[in-house]
DNA sequence: CGACCTGTGAAAATCGTGTGAACGCAGGCA
DNA sequence: TGCCTGCGTTCACACGATTTTCACAGGTCG
């Protein structure tokens, strides 16, 4: 969900040159870069997760039409980009009406094509945003971006719309140590002030709401000094040993202790 | 799947011999076009239900690349596509980056403006055709896009036009919740000002009507933060701790309490 | 042990939504 | 033309819901 700014781009040419100082310019973007010199089929694009692929017909020979009206018939998602050498405005009427979205020139400047992936790109998150955002499934947790809500066991956890963005980013990253700035970066959308608190009190009014509604898992872990990281764990793994070292006091089996089971871990 | 929709293409452009040789062909292919010699304001677009613009900025002089902009922001779903003369990289990279779908340089072939154009419409009107046409019917409500209305018990809900459109777009997405942005733009069909409040407003009138007519469903929810969702429910879930907790205060009871209790929703 | 971090509860400040009413515009009608 | 009416837009206020802030308690690390 993060590809916000990152796009994927598949190229299939053997225009080394070209795709040489295209690669340069596209990583220096930020972009995900996959080439080849040869047609790709489509599942495999699905697999690289392509927002976009640029391509020079002339690569695929005889097969050029048909492999192209295959990857716009099935990919309706992919933008397709068709970059060649010289070219009849019949080959670029036919290559368009068969569902390419830009049929570019060479030689053409790799700021020109970067713009025109960019477009192309652009269109298609506009049109798909509305169905796309899968759910996200981590233990008994269920995010669903469509309905700014997460569940579990069927049930809303009735987050609010930032504690659902918060539960979002870490979920969207999970494994991953985020630090406060980061996460105040990405969910309050600016710089976080020196000594501010949020991040660490919605973190425990997410805590609180997960441990409502699935209190045999521990999601969010606090890496002291640093920040935060989701991983959905199932309780009583770091539990047992504490536990086992304490055979008494059965008082301590409330609510606000289990949440002090939340695993800290260092650094 | 081929569009068999007509296009709807706005021409901003004084070259009348382009302008007529494409008008000829773009007529003969059954598209509807709206010529015009100079700026026309992006509402005006959304009046003419444009599904694409075809633009020379030489016909707007220094204006042109605000309003390339005004109408690129104001008008996400509408296709802009700039034909002009002579262009250096930069310009053309400059109108890409800043939301325009095609460039394309003079001169050029009839047949392959078209192409492009359809090309730049062509995800936009798959996904909306889709949810065309049927009668949608929701608990007791059922909505009639060929009536421009809606009914419950057989009855209609006396819906104005704007009151109509919201519903059926609320009805259409089901179970999910939409910004108001988003209904903004579909149902106003532009950008949605800052601090504008018509989509409430809106809701409240539609609470109203469909409360008159069938009181014992609560059909539209808020997302507090976020915006409304459409989803029939009979009434009286929520309802029943809230009524319990509160038994005095008998005059709470009078209808305009009643609308309250159309469901909150965090989110 | 002492300096720092983080967790917690509650108060304070801010923001979002429901609501009634006023305004302006266009079309219908005399 | 001038009045009336229906519709869409805008405004201000009220009331909560949400977010931020604060002070302190409890934990962690060197």
């Amino acid at each position: 969900m993060n590809s916000q700014q990152t796009i994927r781009l598949g190229v299939i040419d053997t225009d080394s040159g070209f795709v040489t100082v295209l690669a340069k310019r596209a990583e220096a973007a930020g972009w995900q870069l996959r080439q080849t010199t040869g047609a790709v089929p489509p599942q495999e694009m699905v697999a690289m997760k392509l927002n976009a692929i640029l391509i020079d017909p002339a690569v695929l020979g005889d097969e050029a039409w048909d492999y192209l009206d295959r990857v716009c018939g099935e990919l309706p998602d992919l933008g397709v980009i068709v970059c060649t050498g010289r070219s009849t405005v019949a080959q670029r009427v036919r290559g368009l009406r068969l569902g390419i979205d830009d049929w570019i020139t060479k030689p053409c400047h790799p700021e020109e094509a970067m713009a025109r992936v960019e477009s192309v790109t652009r269109r298609r998150r506009r049109s798909r945003s509305e169905t796309e955002a899968g759910p996200l499934v981590a233990g008994e947790l269920e995010v669903r971006p469509d309905q700014f809500q997460a569940f579990a066991a069927g049930e809303s956890l009735d987050l609010t719309r930032r504690e659902f963005e918060l539960l979002h980013l870490l979920a969207d990253s999970k494994g991953q140590v985020l630090e406060r700035e980061t996460i105040y970066q990405r969910v309050w959308g600016y710089a976080m002030a020196h000594g501010d608190r949020s991040v660490d009190v919605f973190i425990r009014k997410l805590r609180q709401k997960l441990e409502k509604r699935s209190p045999s898992w521990a999601y969010i872990h606090t890496h002291f000094g640093v920040g935060y990281r989701f991983d959905p764990e199932p309780a009583g793994i770091v539990k047992e040993e504490i536990r086992a070292a304490d055979p008494a006091a059965p008082e301590f089996t409330d609510r606000s202790q289990q949440l002090h089971d939340e695993v800290t871990v260092n650094s």
